[in-house]
DNA sequence: AAGTGGTCTAGACCACCGA
DNA sequence: CGGTGGTCTAGACCACTTT
């Protein structure tokens, strides 16, 4: 919990009731007024808890009939204790979440690119090749495979792509802003994998690509790892 | 954007702002307080209105310094125009990507599957042999396949699955709850998918696991697109 | 009609940042 | 130090649901 953040007082007190199993799944909970007269505090504050429970799925708010315990309480005390907000997790879990699905991005680009997207696909190499500096290689890496995304004309997996791009570079920058050169022997590596990726997708070869991004994020999974 | 809902003055006027270029990556934008004054509405709306552009990624407030453009406003202006919000979405998105990175997910829990997993494997697929009704069904194979997802121990990817399985039941019924019973038809049907899922997990064999997983999504995506 | 959550207001104090 | 965002307060009106 972060320091003087939302009446720490209400948010506990639900929070182990929720999690006791005092309150039980579709119950329904004191209004917000009620709530706010047990506190000594502000509607607007208790608002604000029963928002941000609502928004890990542990409530329900209905207008004009009232606030409710979630019908799927287990899973969600579960994910909520598990601190996932699709804004953090550990890197582990993001390259394998990555791992799951990013061979599939990559075959489906490499069966629906066409010459435009391409031509930006080269672009976007050329870029990692030749980077102003650590900011730019990473950032330039980012682009190559969102192209990939773009091209699958699937938003809901390229925004899950974007989220943990965001959640990472989140944790490893807190707004400092490395102006380091990139070695050129991890960028001529980096380079060589995109190429691999790139390639069979320039030839509409699904498989070939597939398995190169499989070797490619095996070899990110090692890293990780080490 | 819904009716009555946070200030829509400032909120329009600046994603107009924001999408024109008018303003740039990295600029600062007025005080919290001058909004108050320019639009004549209480810093409260105003500050509203700017959590909800932050959460969605075109802008950045900093304690004591000032609120900001963000730096990657392309990206962020791109997915909100796509009107992504990961609780919404069509179905055919969300279907497509359980093809991308399911099959993954059960090849792994067939890979790591004990005992203990299979023989609650086997209790869930029961329950979605004989179910109470129709919602029961429904649950009883949200409840299978998010059993593999847990397997895998990658919370990322359980609270994706999670959201995708949200959003459908947000749409398919908005508080009303059929009691129908299910077509014994179509139960049967979905029990020899499943069941041709989960025998190459007790079996410990993720190749075939895969494979009836794909078999399994593949026709979710025809049913979907007729 | 009464009660509920959704939103807004005007004002206040705080922790934090930059000069 | 003055200015900024973060939070809270007490009160108000609204649209909605339930009785």
């Amino acid at each position: 919990m972060k320091q003087g953040a939302h009446s720490p007082d209400l948010h506990t007190h639900l929070l182990n009731a929720l999690r006791n199993g005092e309150l039980t799944p579709g119950q329904r909970l004191p209004t917000e007024r009620s709530f706010a007269d047990q506190f000594g505090i502000s509607r607007g504050a208790v608002q604000r808890v029963l928002q941000d429970l609502e928004e890990k799925g542990l409530i329900l708010r209905k207008v004009g009939s009232g606030t409710f315990v979630s019908d799927r309480l287990d899973s969600a005390v579960e994910t909520f204790d598990h601190g996932v907000d699709i804004t953090r997790g550990n890197l582990a879990e993001h390259v394998e979440a990555r791992a799951a699905f990013e061979p599939w991005v990559v075959a489906t680009a490499a069966r629906y690119a066409n010459s435009e997207h391409k031509q930006e696909l080269r672009a976007r190499l050329e870029r990692v090749a030749n980077p102003e500096d650590w900011l730019d290689y990473k950032e330039g890496v980012y682009q190559f495979f969102r192209l990939l995304y773009e091209i699958t004309e699937n938003s809901f997996l390229l925004h899950i792509f974007d989220l943990i791009i965001k959640a990472r570079e989140d944790v490893r920058y807190g707004g400092e802003r490395p102006k380091t050169r990139v070695s050129l022997v991890i960028r001529n590596n980096m380079v060589r994998s995109l190429e691999a990726i790139a390639e069979p997708i320039e030839q509409n070869n699904p498989e070939k690509a597939e398995a190169a991004s499989r070797e490619f994020l095996d070899k990110m999974i090692l890293s990780v790892n080490t």
